[in-house]
DNA sequence: CCTGATATACCCATTGAGTGAGTATATCAG
DNA sequence: CTGATATACTCACTCAATGGGTATATCAGG
């Protein structure tokens, strides 16, 4: 989990039921209008987590008869599920440039929807795992025997990576409006 | 399959089967050692690739009873399976961020060992691919709808990867010698 | 001599990611 | 009346990935 656990178009999929009940098709339609440059995430694929997600009861459904469509399973998000949605929203995403542009997004996204007062502070733990994360590859790096270049090609391209995404996020706190004296 | 299949701990096992037989255990260990820092790949990941390859016909395994320590699995890599990885050797691997740092490395890898000759080609329609994605990155961040502020960002932040990742290409050049008019 | 770390060598169960296709019905434009 | 599009969901399948478990062998330290 934690790192690269890839769950977050679950707890996507929960923070929009944070705002209400609602049922598969359309949380799906709301997921790819809203995140789909961040996430692509299949109709099916979304039926499968919501499926999970019931089965771990963060959600319950019950069946709506339609008058001429057919039936809907309207899905409400559960005390639980709501916990659990909160407490994802405080984690840190790790510091790979893929979780950081998926994970992180969809955290802040969901930030601004449901705890804007809490955005300052998940941006700087944020920042801070990015900044760790560049040290520990320049200090990876360094001490790379020399022979490993296809290693160091990749270790490269991360650290380079992070620090472009260091530059990114500090757009972010320009469009965000985020104070620098935080933390 | 193509631009994301993710295939590749795949192909770098068969690719080191290419240099001659060996087993589970040693190609893994190879595997951590030359490429650790590109993919990482369990112990039981790569059985089960292998496995898998083995299913497909492009390994062939015999038991090597051994005198003190737990039976081999020898592997050799087929006709077939050889053929398969020299097709692979040659495709593009496409232009997400992720894939060029995992397939395009690995690729880069095995071309250096098993056709040095053909790096140049591979090298230029990798860059071509490079140069389209971000064409195409900037024409739909153009088109996005203003309002789109989170996917807006997931675009934005691609776009700079991939022109991050079009000078670390140049790097690559230089370290491979590889001569600008080419294609 | 015994113990524990390390290396060799592999397997299995489970969860999850992801696709592709199928099943229905309703609406609306040409 | 036909075909595209939207609503709404299900199923079967393959592959990814982790985390454990199972053995045996070697070798160093107490």
């Amino acid at each position: 989990m934690g790192i690269s656990g890839n769950l977050s178009p679950e707890f996507a999929l929960l923070g929009f039921l944070v705002s209400g009940q609602s049922h598969g098709y359309d949380l799906h339609q709301r997921f790819t209008i809203e995140l789909g440059h961040v996430w692509h995430l299949s109709q099916s694929q979304a039926y499968a987590i919501l499926k999970r997600l019931e089965q771990r009861g963060d959600i319950s459904a019950h069946v709506v008869e339609q008058e001429k469509l057919p039936a809907r399973q309207m899905l409400k998000i559960t005390a639980q599920g709501r916990r659990r949605f909160f407490e994802w929203l405080e984690l840190g995403v790790g510091a790979n440039a893929r979780s950081i542009r998926l994970e992180f997004l969809t955290r802040l996204y969901f930030s601004q929807l449901h705890r804007p007062e809490n955005i300052p502070q998940i941006y700087q733990s944020q920042l801070d795992e990015i900044e760790e994360r560049i040290e520990s590859l320049e200090n990876l790096i360094e001490h790379l025997p020399p022979e490993q270049t296809f290693n160091r090609l990749s270790l490269d391209l991360r650290l380079q990576q992070m620090r472009l995404i260091q530059n990114w996020m500090a757009e972010i706190r320009t469009q965000f409006h985020i104070s620098k004296d935080i933390g």
